[in-house]
DNA sequence: TATTGTTATACTCTATAACTATA
DNA sequence: TATAGTTATAGAGTATAACAATA
């Protein structure tokens, strides 16, 4: 039944020639593998990628990090609890409404072991293409994103 | 407070580095505005895509759909439903087990109109790039699709 | 008046397990 | 025994609106 494209070959299917489709399955993959990775210290991705900022800013209070992630202050809530539920954030008032937010000592060493595992699963990927496709990669992919940077509103 | 990389530059983030946060932030940042362009037409990208698929496979069973997209066949269930309570899929008997689906004329209205939306919407962001810097995401992205080209298991 | 953290809530997509009826 | 569709349920991420305390 006109078998096309890359998926396979079972059906037509024309939103293989589409960008913002090809994007969103290669990320889903990327992100599944991730997730098994990650899934062996139980930490999702959402709360690695909080808890790798809060490691590089110390200090730093949640509705920064959400700023920079891309995730609402109201959505921050449960990650940062579960972080410090968990003993590897901890945070002291700073401002008498904001927190001062900074990885412990048992966090930083999953800090450390979560990196390990990434740089892990990053390597499966950018193994498969030279340096200068990478290079197109990352030149283009902030540049896609740049084009609505979602923070919060 | 050590302001680097693409991200406005609030707080260092070491993650812009990554091929996968990059991918997942900008696959992000197309599918909130796939999402807007088809909300006019009540349609999730989901949905949009397993219309899609069906337009182009008259005859076809929500299972194969689902095997094309990624989506399992539990999850096909509510999307293909939904298009049919809105009189866009029609279906019948096929096999006793599975059902031919079809779109009906309604819905070859509505997939015309959704393909233009998307049109759009890709042209804002493919134009962006040069025709070579395309080619090269063309051939990358479903290499790491190919990865796990994950569908049901 | 604006900001930080918070609660509550809803939506979208995804995942698993189990059932039915057919083949 | 395997397959197609279904049900129920859970999890992850995201979105909005509203509130209290603080600046």
């Amino acid at each position: 039944m006109l078998p096309t494209s890359s998926s396979a070959g079972l059906l037509a299917n024309s939103l293989d020639r589409l960008l913002g489709y090809q994007l969103r399955r290669a990320s889903a993959v990327m992100m599944a593998d991730l997730a098994r990775e990650l899934g062996d210290i139980d930490l999702r991705p959402a709360e690695v990628t909080a808890l790798m900022v809060i490691a590089e800013n110390a200090g730093c209070s949640q509705t920064e990090v959400g700023q920079v992630l891309g995730i609402k202050r109201a959505n921050m809530v449960p990650i940062v609890s579960r972080l410090m539920d968990r003993g590897l954030v901890d945070r002291e008032r700073a401002d008498g409404r904001s927190h001062a937010l900074r990885v412990t000592q048992a966090g930083a060493a999953v800090v450390a072991d979560a990196q390990a595992r990434i740089e892990r699963h990053e390597a499966r990927f950018s193994s498969l293409f030279d340096s200068a496709t990478l290079d197109v990669l990352h030149a283009v992919l902030p540049v896609i994103r740049s084009q609505r940077d979602e923070a919060e509103g």
